[in-house]
DNA sequence: TTGACATATTCCCATATGGGCATATAGTTG
DNA sequence: CAACTATATGCCCATATGGGAATATGTCAA
């Protein structure tokens, strides 16, 4: 079946670095799509096509003007995502204690080897 | 150039669904492979892929024993995403706000219509 | 050594991009 | 209406998946 569309979630939108990009821009106020290509120096199509990505999932906001077209980043739509990395908070705090109380450890007990070892990719 | 690949950072790699279902199931405790494949009922070789990239990404980590391999979610590896959707914070609050002031203007005053529309898709 | 068990890889295939480029749509102005 | 401006779409192409099936690799037990 392949990927997910990306028009489905904000997870998928937000996946796009350009994306990610246009909504810092769009977050403080409305801008027209001109502004955002002179900005982030993009291809206006390129431009576009993201933003109608973002328009999909809800992710951003039009306001129609004249021939202008002004978007804005509806920040209450990247709730969920950051809403969901929240329900990791307490692993990542737990975590950083257990690195700290190993270190101090080690400072006490100066060696010592471990059966099993835990790896990591791309150290 | 195509899509960035999942490969390369947290965003892309948490933007699969099954992705995310693994992380959360990985978040309390290590399991085996095996635990995954009974837990949220995919295939072997697909959770086998998934923990592939999310290794690569650093999202989780191993520890081989025997012929099992348990994994592990790295929740540190999780904090870029969710201090990037922080940033919005600020926004949803104020937007929050500006919905409630909305509202409560509107109780007040019975009619009005503005010149210009705020358009949303898939409403 | 052989066979069972736990994972990891490889292949093949259908599908979804994202970028570049050209073109279609509006809305504006002379 | 014609020329111009601001955006949106359509096309084509190279690439990255993700799933399913088959197979490879590694480990343990008899």
């Amino acid at each position: 079946m392949s990927r997910a569309a990306t028009t489905s979630d904000s997870f998928n939108a937000v996946a796009e670095p350009r994306r990610r990009d246009i909504l810092e821009f769009l977050a403080p106020a409305e801008r027209p799509v001109g502004a955002i290509v002179d900005a982030l120096g993009l291809a206006q199509p390129s431009v576009s096509k993201h933003l109608r990505v973002l328009l999909d999932v809800g992710l951003v906001e039009v306001r129609r003007d004249g021939r202008q077209a002004f978007y804005r980043t509806n920040a209450e739509a990247i709730k969920p995502v950051h809403e969901w990395t929240s329900r990791f908070e307490r692993y990542w705090r737990r975590q950083l204690t257990r690195v700290k109380e190993r270190a101090e450890r080690a400072e006490r007990e100066s060696e010592r080897s471990d059966k099993t070892t835990t790896y990591r990719r791309k150290p």
